[in-house]
DNA sequence: CTTGGAATGTCAACAAAGCTGACATAATGT
DNA sequence: ACATTATGTCAGCTTTGTTGACATTCCAAG
């Protein structure tokens, strides 16, 4: 990249250009969305339910403590979702082995089956999207979504990324 | 499954790297909404008058029905949004010129300092993504983003950025 | 000119999912 | 022993979405 500041560089950070990648943002996300949010509404879960699946089934065994920090929502808000969730036969919520206060959290089979139908199809998207754009765009897709998370964030997107598998 | 595309696509379209594209998706979609979201709470307005402004900033005069179609809610949603915003001074609603059961959309002063305010917050960010992502990264950025729209709001998408300055 | 349909607005009721504040319980750690 | 932490829960509120019903206004077709 040969000039930081220089007047090749303007021409992306236009104010129009900006305002382009913000309305992207906003269309896009409305697709990553639209597969999941369809299959949801045909049962008694939302949004919220989805994320709580995704993360669990992500890192199992993680903490309530942990989930929230990963959601950003309060305590009472995630507590409804996991006590359906729970409820419901989809989660389980093990009192901690070393410290008891904690609650480790697992989906059971009915949970796995659910996120998988979820993620399945969500996947499905993104995999018809990177195909569309290629493994360049894909990569450069990546880093600009990475700059953009709030740093906390970031950190913990790159910890839940080593977990994996 | 060895080789659909030949080898080396397969090294991102593997389940993992997929997950890890929503969860990017996810956490930069909170970075790119917490900047708006800071100024609006400050007010009594929230994400969605936030949106009503950003559209008919970007094109004034629009109709109830394109801002709909836009936004992807009830008009009933809808009008609740715009109805506080034309109480407080921000927004103009004038009878159409051809059709006078059509209303037409404009900011005033007010609701252009307000969304001036918001956007030069949430263009800062996306402009610090872009100069720590670089041209080639926010290229590539676009490309996934519109591959992953809808096809119906791809079009808007690509309608409104021509209307663009 | 009348009438049907479209665009808009409004009222009422409701749901999802966020929030705050307050309080209880149990376990940890100093 | 005591303060702190992790979790759960109750009550009440806000925002933003949803349906359904109904009024108004106006264009356009018969």
């Amino acid at each position: 990249m040969p000039d930081v500041q220089g007047g090749e560089n303007l021409l992306f950070l236009t104010d129009e250009q900006l305002r382009q990648g913000i309305e992207a943002m906003f269309f896009a996300y409305r697709g990553f969305t639209a597969d999941p949010d369809r299959i949801l509404a045909t049962m008694d879960y939302g949004r919220a339910h989805h994320r709580a699946l995704h993360f669990i089934a992500r890192s199992p065994g993680t903490t309530v403590n942990n989930l929230l920090g990963i959601l950003g929502v309060t305590k009472q808000s995630l507590n409804r979702v996991l006590r359906t969730l729970i409820e419901n036969g989809l989660v389980e919520s093990r009192i901690g082995a070393t410290d008891k206060r904690e609650r480790n959290l697992f989906l059971t089979e009915d949970g796995v089956a659910l996120e998988r139908k979820i993620s399945d199809a969500q996947r499905a998207r993104m995999r018809a999207a990177y195909r569309a754009a290629g493994p360049e765009a894909v990569a450069g897709f990546r880093q600009v979504l990475e700059a953009m998370m709030e740093p906390e964030l970031r950190k913990m997107y790159y910890r839940i990324r080593e977990n994996g598998a």
